[in-house]
DNA sequence: GCGACAG
DNA sequence: ATCTTGTCGC
């Protein structure tokens, strides 16, 4: 596929997301997701916490060939393959899954988490480590947001996620709203910047990774 | 025209 | 994302 056929099938699909929880939403399990790479190699890992008690529930890791460049914008196109590869892998499906990238706050309001959520039917958000639009800064204690703008629309928001450290930025990607999606988010993410789903993924992902003999891997240690 | 630009 | 040493802090 090439970048113009990405960009346009985005525009195709952008209408699909849906903004909003369905009625009586309340999610159990949610699921990080991340990506590593190794040259064109990738390990991509999916991870399910219980959003209650933060306890680590089922994993899935699985590797695959990069199969596009990354292109601002066009993103979800490097990584959504493997993705949908790991998603597929858990022996039992997610209710909320937490990406790392945007969702709505794109372009074409149609970030990875938008993608994945319409292409697995199941809620997404999109929790990125950096803006794509502008932003004020929040104040300092955990909890606290500012609107994310892109093209004058409010697209997500600069969530504080522990007091004084930088910002995270949630969106929308699908079946959620941005008011859960924020809580969703500060809930998943008590101690560190991050949330526990995208730290558990990261590991997970970037351990497969190291183990696994590739072009450009270490040249040696083990 | 030039730079910026999720990971 | 990945390449990289030391350093500050819990």
């Amino acid at each position: 596929m090439t970048p113009e056929e990405a960009v346009a099938e985005q525009l195709r699909l952008a209408p699909s997301v849906v903004p909003r929880a369905a009625e009586g939403f309340a999610p159990r399990v949610a699921a990080g997701l991340d990506v590593a790479y190794d040259g064109d190699r990738l390990v991509a890992a999916a991870a399910c916490v219980d959003i209650e008690t933060g306890e680590r529930l089922d994993s899935a890791v699985v590797e695959g060939r990069t199969a596009f460049p990354y292109v601002p914008g066009l993103f979800a196109y490097r990584e959504l393959p493997a993705l949908r590869d790991a998603l597929a892998a858990l022996p039992a499906s997610p209710d909320v899954l937490i990406c790392d990238g945007h969702g709505i706050a794109h372009p074409r309001r149609f970030g990875l988490a938008c993608h994945l959520g319409v292409v697995t039917g199941i809620p997404a958000v999109g929790v990125a480590k950096n803006p794509l639009g502008e932003y004020s800064p929040p104040a300092r204690e955990r909890g606290s947001w500012t609107p994310l703008t892109l093209d004058a629309d409010e697209v997500g928001r600069a969530l504080r996620t522990q007091d004084g450290v930088k910002p995270v930025f949630v969106s929308v990607g699908h079946l959620i709203d941005i008011d859960t999606a924020t809580g969703l988010v500060l809930r998943l993410a008590r101690r560190h910047r991050q949330p526990e789903t995208t730290r558990a993924a990261d590991h997970l992902c970037r351990a497969a990774s190291v183990r696994t003999p590739g072009p450009r891997s270490r040249p040696a240690g083990g």
